[in-house]
RNA sequence: GCCGGAGUGGCGGAACAGGCAGACGCACAGGACUUAAAAUCCUGCGAUCCAACAAAGAUCGUACCGGUUCGAUUCCGGUCUCCGGCACCA
């Protein structure tokens, strides 16, 4: 009998979604458990990236779902974004139409993957059902003050005349067409991730079950900083500059007060004098420098004196003031104190312009010139030129300067964070609209919510250039307004797919409530994510925005939990000689492909068994061929093998052989092992080589008897435990083999084996014999052997006399059921 | 520069709590079956040496150097390389 794969795979596909085995309800009887992967962008094509991450989803969700969980595993689509819209003006094609389209062609690959979702919970983010949800929380984040509009400096292309997102500036140019993005000041909405700061770095702690790398990436992104706000008045001037600093300890030692050159105090400070003319060309100059090229590293420092000063608020130094390449507006407050003698950045910076290095914190080891340095002490030590400060332990200094300033009203403790808030406004058309009307007489009124959706209008004109394109559609734009009755405009920007992307998980628990985004009772069953699996490419973004959404949404009272994903498994690439499969390198090997050539079962099987889930995947033909050979040999044990043998009336049911003992052994072995690898150490690869060498065994057991003196139940046991435990896998050949050996009921269905740890009992063990830590022998001992009885036996053997005569036993280290090692001398 | 991860046969990888390094698979070689090929089955497969009729055996070997230990791929200290992230963050 052949293995037809295509024949078995369809008709299983078929069954499976015709009696709707993998729709599942709330039952409070049983645990939950949900299962999820990262949604995929419908780009029109299923690429190995998504086979892995998928595969590996499925084999969770069926084995938890075959070891009594009530398990959910949805699927759906994060179906806004750009490629839509440049396919769209490619194409002339509406993005609707190209994105369903797409998601039909992903549906049908992913259903012949054979992966278990439960597609009654589908949901796509561009459709209507979904984005009025998107555009719910909207306002309830407007009313809670969590968005906000305000100016902003954004990434602009002259070229294309359009905004682009910071992950779509590559190197400091545009990535459609390279040209140099500019800098261009524009009203722009924002969500208050700030607000959450802390709240997101504390509970990285939570996640225990976060790969470290994610944890890690995500506090630096948040980038807490301790330190002090201190003010400097200007000198001869009303206005104060106010500064952050991590070293309020180093304060006498400023010689240098340096501004971002775009700083709002810039202009007046110099208007009308000598220096009006060179800032206003420096400040020109550098803002057609990306941000990218001003900051990097390599670029040498540069700054100009703007003829101004400042007053050190603890010893009423005059301090010059400058601009500089290095200083960022959007860091802290756009203006830095400078430290040379502790700072390696001021100290080069002062180096260049010849400013004073004052020493102020003398280093513990005596071994540094601290009057002369060749680059910044930036340790700790004791402070000295500090007035009463000094001898203060550096440290403590921190705190004892905050509190004299504190006290004396020029500044206070400070924590900052490198974390910005989220600019969601996008002036893109395919994307959820933001749900705000501008009224000439009440101002900006959020959409009321029975007037949502808010839907994207059909006649919008997409070009790729200019502004927003709802702002084209006439029909779009003017409305009336809810308050008054007069005329409005709509909000013409669209949200950051992010933003749709950071709910769904909950959506998914309730996908089709009409009346809210999602029911308590619903979310409170589900949530949170059991575990969920993707890209390690997330680990910031998405990772971070979602978690950020659950924690508003939880103090709204409308989730259930505060984190949202309980475990992650961030899933490597999947690589071709040696690299990214990518379109513009050529190399990709297409899933259709391979499931035409061998069945899903195989794909799955490889993608699986070629590494561990979280390191890269290098893909192999080869290495499909030999996963393809294993389900033939599967295939031919229970079809052919294990079926004569049962048909021609072998076997009995009475016999324990040392044969049968070692299959059971094998068995339970392999059902442990398994079990473990799947369940606790997410090994896929090590459990498929456990079910290898199952079969592997049984094919040795029915060669070893072959005279047909074999145990009817042992063998059957053997044969039924191991196609369960391939179905997470395979889930088609498992099913097939299954109907095959006659048994009812679908086997994805079947209660996952237990190990008997009986079975795992052996009489006899073989230990090892070592002499100073070498092996020397290896024997077989009977398995409840004392450890005078493994030292005594190791000892008589014939070679390990041989080669301790003459020498003296110095000790006797003796591992019950492993070894005994002889140290001689 | 900082942070994180990883270095094991020809290759992907295994060794789960310090106790037989290389499971399982791929590739390769030899053999069986076949008119032949494919498929399948069997055997071998880290390096060097000693043997050579064969069986067996010895030494080295988990990036490198050192340490702890009866015993280290595993623990500790240092070095190198590769991958990923952040990067003038005040």
């Amino acid at each position: 009998m052949k293995y037809e794969f295509t024949k078995i795979e369809t008709k299983w596909q078929k069954r499976w979604e015709a009696e709707g085995d993998f729709r599942k309800v709330e039952d409070p009887s049983k645990e939950k458990y949900y299962m999820l992967e990262m949604f995929p962008y419908p780009s029109g094509n299923l690429h190995m990236g998504h086979v892995r991450n998928y595969s590996i989803g499925d084999v969770i969700a069926r084995f938890k779902t075959m070891e009594g969980y009530n398990v959910i595993h949805p699927m759906g689509w994060d179906s806004f974004g750009l490629p839509a819209e440049n396919a769209a003006i490619e194409r002339d094609i509406h993005p609707d139409e190209w994105t369903r389209s797409n998601i039909d062609t992903m549906r049908e690959q992913l259903k012949g993957l054979g992966f278990s979702y439960d597609w009654n919970r589908e949901v796509a983010t561009s459709s209507p059902d979904y984005y009025k949800w998107t555009q719910w929380l909207f306002l309830q984040f407007f009313k809670k003050g969590m968005a906000y509009k305000k100016k902003s400096s954004v990434n602009w292309c002259p070229s294309c005349e359009t905004v682009l997102a910071n992950e779509q500036v590559v190197n400091g140019g545009c990535e459609r067409c390279s040209t140099e993005v500019d800098k261009k000041e524009l009203e722009q909405w924002f969500f208050r991730i700030t607000e959450y700061a802390q709240r997101l770095l504390d509970d990285i702690e939570r996640l225990e079950d976060w790969p470290e790398k994610v944890r890690v990436m995500q506090q630096n992104w948040i980038g807490r900083s301790e330190g002090a706000m201190v003010s400097f008045q200007i000198h001869e001037h009303d206005e104060k500059i106010e500064v952050f600093t991590t070293r309020p300890d180093t304060i006498y030692g400023v010689s240098s007060m340096v501004l971002a050159p775009e700083h709002p105090l810039v202009p007046e400070l110099v208007e009308g004098t000598e220096y009006e003319e060179p800032v206003n060309q420096f400040r020109k100059r550098m803002e057609h420098l990306s941000e990218i090229t001003r900051t990097s590293t390599e670029a040498e420092k540069e700054g100009l004196f703007i003829g101004r000063y400042v007053i050190n608020p603890m010893d009423g130094n005059k301090i010059p003031m400058f601009i500089a390449n290095y200083v960022l507006m959007d860091y802290g407050t756009g203006a830095v104190m400078g430290v040379p003698a502790h700072d390696q950045r001021d100290f080069e910076f002062a180096t260049k312009y010849d400013l004073p290095i004052i020493p102020v914190i003398k280093p513990r080891d005596e071994g540094i010139d601290i009057e002369n340095l060749n680059q910044a002490f930036e340790a700790e030590g004791v402070m000295i030129n500090s007035g009463p400060f000094n001898g203060l332990d550096s440290n403590q200094g921190i705190s004892k300067v905050i509190e004299y300033m504190e006290d004396k009203s020029i500044g206070e403790g400070k924590i900052n964070f490198r974390l910005r808030d989220w600019l969601i406004s996008r002036q893109r058309y395919w994307g959820a609209p933001i749900p705000i009307l501008y009224c000439d007489k009440c101002g900006m009124v959020p959409v009321p919510e029975e007037d949502l959706p808010v839907l994207l209008p059909t006649d919008a004109k997409l070009s790729g250039k200019g502004n927003s394109p709802l702002s084209t559609s006439d029909s779009f734009v003017h409305t009336t307004c809810p308050r008054c009755g007069g005329d409005a405009r709509r909000e013409v920007d669209t949200m950051d797919t992010f933003v749709c992307s950071s709910f769904y998980f909950l959506r998914f628990a309730d996908p089709q409530n009409h009346n809210q985004p999602f029911g308590l009772d619903k979310t409170k069953y589900w949530m949170p994510v059991d575990q969920y699996v993707g890209g390690v490419e997330h680990a910031i973004l998405h990772l971070l925005y979602a978690r950020f959404f659950t924690k508003v949404l939880f103090d709204m009272g409308l989730s259930p939990v505060e984190e949202p994903f309980s475990r992650l498994l961030t899933q490597g690439m999947v690589l071709k000689d040696g690299v990214k499969m990518s379109k513009s390198k050529g190399n990709t090997v297409s899933p259709e492909e391979i499931i035409v050539k061998y069945g899903a079962d195989t794909a799955r099987l490889f993608i699986l068994f070629g590494a561990p889930p979280e390191r890269d995947l290098e893909w192999s033909d080869q290495g499909v061929e030999g996963s393809f050979r294993f389900l033939n040999r599967v295939w031919r044990l229970v079809t052919g093998s294990y079926r004569e043998a049962v048909d021609n009336g072998l076997g009995n049911e009475s016999s324990v052989t040392d044969r049968d003992k070692k299959l059971r052994f094998v068995l339970h072995n392999t059902i442990k092992r398994v079990t473990t690898d799947i369940g606790e150490r997410f090994n896929f690869n090590t459990a498929i080589s456990a079910i290898m060498e199952l079969v592997n065994a049984i094919y040795d057991y029915l060669e070893k008897n072959k005279d047909g003196n074999f145990n009817k139940d042992a063998l059957t046991n053997a044969i039924t435990d191991m196609i369960i435990m391939l179905t997470p896998f395979s889930p088609h050949i498992a099913s097939e083999l299954w109907e095959f050996i006659g048994k009812e009921g679908s086997v994805h269905d079947e209660v996952w084996p237990k190990w008997d740890p009986k079975a795992l009992i052996k009489d006899e063990i073989e230990i090892v014999v070592q002499i100073n830590g070498r092996l020397r022998e290896r024997l077989i001992i009977s398995a409840d052997a004392t450890r005078e009885k493994m030292q005594e036996t190791a000892l008589e053997q014939d070679k390990i006399k041989e080669l301790i005569a003459g020498k003296s036993i110095v000790k006797v280290i003796v591992v019950p059921k492993k070894l005994v090692n002889i140290v001689v001398r």
